[in-house]
DNA sequence: CTGCTAAATGGACGATCGTCCATTAAGGAT
DNA sequence: ATCCTTAATGGACGATCGTCCATTTAGCAG
């Protein structure tokens, strides 16, 4: 469905097939219907010919484009990650450099409907389990958790006054919080709510570093 | 390979197909199987083929005993939940009936060797994806919830003086701490620390609920 | 032994998988 | 208009998917 929107002035006309070219868009397109077929269908699920079918593409384009499906897996595993970053990016613009506004916008940036919504914990949770086996798409599943970690190790360290090691416990702790808190999101949609997960980890935060992230 | 072993004097010699009957095993041996194939190759490689060549048992098995590749796949998926809870309840009977000790018994359990290693992180990853599509094994997928919920929820209710809103928002935070924890394990085996993660969990609790949970 | 029942086999089957390529069509260059 | 490059098509291909069933075989009753 997303991967169907056709801008008003650009090249092809409304319906049926676009008797124009346009590389770039027919890429864009399959790299988001391998994303929603993945999302709605699971990794077992989406297969060439499915990702043609919501592309509206014909069958040759994955291998003109991406040499493969497995080419095509890794690409749109890699625009996933992008995406994650560019919108973490652009909310973390947002916040003041002290380290508990950090660590603060980090949490909820992960917990905003940008970024932690039905689509993106299903194709999260997809790739991560093909990450196991598939060694390049194991690489963008790694570096995510990264950078949030130097992140948030960053500003436990200023807010410890340089202990390291309850630092670093602290950030596996909030990193578990989060992950289990998408897994939640995940399992159980409708129930969840953004707000209690949010007070829920200001709680624990409280507890284990004094005088910060007073649960609101 | 676990699904291959033969006790000493049971039916069936040594090497070779076992020319005696015994459905009950045969039974255990595809299930085995599949849960093996889903650990390490995954769900979506975890085909009919791929089962009876690690089972050693020949193609109409599967249809003979679980009506089909689905039936065997839901079948499996209860073992393994089966198996969760026994071990789950095994350790837990040896611990004692105080609130903090049964609290930190469930996640010590849920932190050992015996449930979690290699192969139940990557199957209970597995399943939890196919949840999504499939509604029968989505049931043996949320009940481990359910129940670890409960008597986490029993114990936080006790400690914190029938506090209820609060006792829900930390039981929600402890199982998303294991949840993540869980997460951690799977996607970086070697370099996790089951202690480390105890006492990271112990001291989040100690915050949230005063004069328990000492971390060690 | 001779029947009978049920466990077990393994290949046939149509459907679908992902890959590949001969062919068509589009957009410039000349 | 003609030629050339390349985007795009869609069907052919062998491999493999899961299902099904005719056949064989083990174990027991008579």
């Amino acid at each position: 469905m997303a991967a169907k929107d056709n801008p008003g002035g650009g090249p092809g006309g409304g319906d049926g097939p676009s008797h124009t070219r346009d590389p770039k868009r027919n890429r864009r397109i399959l790299l988001e219907a391998t994303l929603d077929s993945v999302a709605e269908d699971g990794i077992a699920e989406t297969t060439v010919s499915a990702i043609i079918k919501r592309a509206g593409l014909s069958r040759g384009m994955i291998h003109l484009h991406f040499g493969g499906k497995d080419g095509l897996l890794v690409a749109a595993a890699e625009a996933f990650s992008d995406h994650y970053y560019a919108e973490m990016d652009r909310q973390l613009a947002l916040a003041g450099d002290a380290p508990e506004e950090v660590i603060t916008a980090v949490i909820r940036a992960d917990l905003s409907p940008e970024i932690m919504n039905e689509r993106s914990v299903a194709i999260w949770h997809g790739f991560r389990g093909e990450a196991r086996t598939n060694a390049a798409i194991a690489r963008y599943s790694d570096t995510r958790d990264k950078r949030l970690r130097d992140m948030i190790f960053r500003g436990y360290l200023a807010l410890l006054d340089g202990d390291e090691r309850i630092a670093n416990e602290v950030t596996l702790g909030t990193l578990a919080l989060l992950e289990g808190m998408w897994t939640d999101y995940m399992t159980h949609p409708t129930q969840f709510s953004r707000d209690t997960a949010a007070r829920i980890i200001a709680r624990f935060l409280a507890g284990v570093v004094p005088g910060h992230f007073r649960p609101g």
